[in-house]
RNA sequence: GGGCGAUUAGCUCAGUGGAAGAGCGCUUCCUUCACACGGAAGAGGUCACUGGUUCGAUCCCAGUAUCGCCCA
């Protein structure tokens, strides 16, 4: 391939085309499945359908895409499998907002041209993030991408849910779950956010019903909820209240009687007056605490959480209470109910209390605790596998830390909530007979605030409809033809949808065509390595384990590796109320996606947030400029013979960056094997600028530019040969400008991305051509830092000398002199000792010492002050040196190796202060 | 309330039982032949606090404070 000339400036946006559509053209994405390498699965974490890139996902993208990448270039057959997820509640949201700006609701809709409705959303929207996630280079098979409504998946969820409800772990039943009352649809425990509030914690006085002169007060912190109440619980050892057990009392604003029982669970003596009030169908704790002691139920909020006439009626509540109450939110029955307690001289106190609230986490509505009947996965039987999983190490959590975190809420785990009240999403395979259910089926579509009693009217069900929770579900696969047990035709399908977390628990096998015994299963499964941010360990990672074991015996993936949440500069979460999201693809545009890409691997350490500042590109966009500089300089250097010999024939510069090479070839490696991709980002930096930009190339000036000069192939074999290494080891980081360049220089192949990732060549290793590069360093920084102590320039230091008590270091120097002379510009004398006369002398490290004369019209003030300075520094070190070594403690306990550490450091201190001590005087008698 | 994590340079963060590190920012000098999105030289830190273990602690342990996250 021609090598075309690299522009005077990089050009990220075009490249990053140009190169983005060249990857997908030639199918570089996707596995060779001839291959019979190993084969390194990652599937993606699908984002939402309808939604668009945010700096979490390029995050989580850009570590996966470093993983895959790297792995292909070690010759595995990689897959990277992408996709996107129907998220139910968040996407049905989208579509009811766009109905409600249009004057109408999904209700009017109906079921069937409401999901129609949503599709069509789902095929407008739904490309963008797949194309935002190209743009990131995001190296995914893009023909293999999944959509969780995709009728294979779908198969697979219908798969899992008939064979869970046929071994009994699936079941419905009436229970207390968390509501919301703006999506009107059940949800998880985990779906529930907790907010600590400043709430209110009310005492309120109960007459006993028998001696009304006699009273219980009760302390709570929604008063409203007492209409409710059918029992006041009190500790049994609590002695205040031990002869009221067993006694009655009157719920307030009622005409009903309630028991006291004894609860040592749900009372805590010390908090507030020491007596509860138990309303079972409007609390959790409560609602145990009814299980244990067998209290009614009594529902006084509708579906909306408005009261409910019917649960009022059935509270027995005041005729007059009654009527205000009617459909009113709770906060408003709240306001009534204290007006009313007030007036009955009931409200004894009312104190400031710190609460908790649960909000729905997809609209961030107050849940209510709703007692109904829905579908539950019985999880205690899936769980256990997958703790051991994690136990004994058969799925490694990174960072370490999160796998307690993980373990202990399995271990506590309970029954999922999966039955959602929506529309859009996996409708339950479950029908009823509507014969043999004739008093389970309730139709609700004209009810208000609560079921009616009335039965089941129409003989076509509505949409709204209730189902008790004795109703005989027929579960299949397929749409059943007749009733199994009357053999009635009149079935009817239950309307609720599947938690969206259900089908995504199933995404690493469904995606490769679980049920189905597929190649790309066989190969595949289980996935390397789950990448994803801790805020969905629960959510979705967690219940992959439980259901990639339950239905394929095995794993779903051996790694899960757990990064950060990006926040922005100031540490805050990223809203767009808050208005400080950092959009990435206006980021991709400004500094290029390898910026961003690099900044966002560079900050990924494991366990800490990351707090993104726009400062980081940027700087890694000069780093990017500065790579691509590096090109230029070398594809205007090479052009002339080239001489590829052995390593250790090759000129010194040369010998000193292979063998840095070798070390940064295995120092990123093990980065990346260690998922360090903040280590591995800061290794790259180091060695590309500061060892190979500030040294190599500079190093390398001199026979470039020289004609003919002897090591000019040598050296520029090297130069090309080393700095393709570094595109390869940098490609995973850095992918669009590392294939531009490769391309540009001479190549084989047609890209990059499938070249094997550079391995450590032990032939390049060279400890004395490093020793020699220290001493050369150390000699020249010397050098500068005198220069700039006098503050005068190259051309005002002719000579600099150099000597050293070791003969060995001078032969070294005195063999290095052309590289130190041409970056220095000056001449180097090593083979006389330094003139005493008007030269600065300064320790260099290593024993050698420098001096460059001074001349004439320099002020020394600064320059004796510094020296003092520098004195005073290496004197107090010195001291403790000593103090540490006469200790006879130190002598006798430490370690040998640190003893004499100390003591060669001692001595060269010495050293340097015998040479700082004559330059000070020096410098004294220049200035007298 | 329970658990976890953090506290290191002005900012963002690495790091280690035996001399305090990087990037950005800052100061000074330099448009010289890849790069001013650059080069060179610098300044800047009681490693949150208090105890303990140790010959030696920024690092290990205990406690305190502040902040954050998760769970209830």
């Amino acid at each position: 391939m021609a090598s075309p000339q690299l522009d005077k400036t990089y050009n990220p946006g075009e490249v990053e085309q140009r190169w983005g559509a060249f990857w997908i053209e030639r199918h570089l994405f996707q596995p060779n499945l001839q291959d019979n390498s190993s084969s390194f699965c990652l599937v993606i974490p699908p984002p939402n359908v309808t939604g668009s890139l945010h700096v979490g996902h390029a995050l989580n993208m850009t570590i996966q895409d470093i993983i895959i990448r790297w792995r292909r270039m070690q010759g595995l057959k990689t897959l990277w499998l992408p996709g996107t997820d129907h998220a139910g509640i968040a996407t049905q949201n989208v579509v009811e907002r766009q109905l409600a700006q249009e004057g109408q609701s999904r209700e009017q809709l109906g079921r069937q041209a409401f999901i129609e409705r949503v599709w069509k959303w789902r095929h407008q929207s739904g490309d963008t993030i797949i194309e935002q996630l190209k743009q990131l280079g995001a190296s995914c098979d893009w023909t293999r991408l999944r959509f969780t409504m995709d009728e294979g998946l779908s198969l697979a969820v219908r798969e899992v849910f008939v064979r869970l409800f046929e071994e009994g772990l699936i079941y419905r039943g009436e229970r207390l779950i968390n509501w919301c009352p703006r999506c009107l649809t059940a949800l998880s425990d985990i779906e529930v956010e907790h907010e600590s509030i400043k709430g209110k914690l009310y005492h309120i006085q109960y007459s006993l019903a028998d001696d009304p002169t006699l009273s219980l007060i009760v302390a709570t912190t929604r008063p409203e909820t007492l209409l409710g109440d059918t029992a006041v619980a009190v500790h049994p050892e609590d002695p205040r209240y031990q002869h009221y057990i067993g006694k009655e009392v009157r719920v307030p604003l009622t005409t009903r009687t309630i028991p006291i029982v004894a609860d040592p669970i749900l009372v805590d003596r010390e908090f507030g007056t020491g007596a509860v009030k138990i309303t079972p169908a409007h609390d959790f704790n409560d609602f145990e605490a009814g299980e244990r002691h067998g209290l009614p139920r009594l529902t006084i909020l509708d579906f909306q959480a408005r009261m409910s006439p019917w649960g009022l009626q059935e509270a027995q509540v005041d005729t007059t209470l009654r009527a205000a109450l009617n459909l009113k939110s709770i906060q408003e029955a709240r306001a009534i109910v204290i007006e009313a307690l007030e007036k009955d001289e009931l409200l004894l106190k009312v104190e400031d209390h710190a609460m908790a609230i649960g909000k729905c986490y997809r609209c961030k509505t107050v849940v209510e605790p709703y007692l109904s009947p829905q579908w539950f996965v019985k999880i205690q039987p899936l769980a256990t596998p997958a703790i051991q999983a994690v136990e004994t190490g058969q799925i490694r959590i990174i960072p370490d830390g999160w796998k307690n975190n993980y373990l202990g809420w399995m271990r506590q785990i309970k029954d999922w909530c999966i039955s959602r009240q929506i529309w859009w999403g996996h409708q339950i395979p479950a029908w009823y007979c509507q014969s043999c259910n004739k008093d389970h089926l309730l139709d609700t579509s004209h009810a208000v605030g609560a079921p009616s009693e009335e039965g089941f009217l129409s003989g076509q069900p509505t949409m709204s409809c209730f189902i008790t929770s004795d109703a005989q579900p027929i579960v299949s696969r397929t749409p059943p033809q007749s009733c199994p047990t009357c053999g009635g035709t009149n079935l009817f399908q239950d309307p609720d949808v599947l938690d969206t977390w259900f089908s995504s628990a199933l995404w690493p096998f469904s995606t490769l065509g679980w049920p189905e015994k597929t190649e790309d299963f066989k190969t595949f499964y289980p996935t390397a390595t789950l990448v994803t941010g801790l805020d969905i360990l629960f959510f979705w990672v967690a219940r992959m384990i439980m259901m990639g074991l339950k239905f394929t015996g095995k794993v779903p993936f051996r790694d899960v590796y757990i990064h950060a949440l990006v926040r922005d500069a100031e540490g805050q979460k990223m809203s767009k109320s808050k208005g400080n999201v950092i959009d990435p693809l206006t980021k991709m545009r400004q500094y290029g996606t390898d910026a961003l890409r690099f900044t966002l691997a560079s900050m990924a350490s494991p366990g800490r947030d990351i707090k993104l500042a726009e400062e980081r590109i940027e700087g890694y966009r000069n780093f990017a400029t500065k790579i691509w500089n590096a090109a230029r300089f070398i594809q205007f250097h090479v052009h002339g013979p080239q001489a590829s010999i052995t390593p250790e024939s090759r000129p010194f510069p040369d010998q000193w960056i292979l063998s840095r090479l070798n070390h940064t070839i295995r120092e990123v490696t093990k980065a990346f094997e260690d998922y360090r991709f903040d280590q591995a980002a800061s290794i790259l930096y180091q060695f590309i600028w500061h060892e190979y930009c500030d040294w190599f190339i500079e190093l390398a000036k001199p026979c470039l530019q020289q004609e003919n000069h002897p090591d000019a192939p040598a050296t520029r074999h090297t130069l090309l040969e080393s700095f393709e290494v570094v595109q390869r080891l940098l490609h995973p980081m850095m992918p669009f400008i590392t294939e531009e360049i490769w391309q540009s220089f001479p190549h084989e192949g047609q890209s990059i991305m499938t070249q094997p990732f550079p391995t450590e060549k032990p032939e390049w290793a060279n400890a004395e051509a490093e020793q020699a590069f220290s001493l050369l360093q150390s000699f020249i920084n010397t050098a500068r830092t005198a220069r700039a102590l006098l503050n005068i320039s190259s051309s005002q230091t002719p000579f600099v000398y150099g000597t050293s008590t070791h003969g060995d270091d001078t032969a070294t120097l005195t063999s290095l002199k052309p590289y130190i002379e041409s970056i220095l510009r000056s001449s180097v004398i090593t083979d006389n000792l330094i003139p005493p006369l008007r030269t600065l002398r300064l320790p260099s490290g290593h024993f050698s010492t420098i001096g460059i004369p001074v001349p004439n019209e320099i002020d020394l003030q600064q320059v004796v002050k510094k020296i003092q300075k520098q004195i005073g520094e290496k004197e107090k070190e010195v001291q403790r040196l000593e103090s540490r070594l006469s200790s006879p403690d130190f002598k006798e306990k430490a370690e040998p190796s640190v003893i004499q550490e100390s003591e060669g450091r001692r001595t060269k201190l010495a050293d340097e202060l015998d040479i700082l001590k004559i330059t000070e005087q020096q410098l004294a008698s220049m200035t007298a």
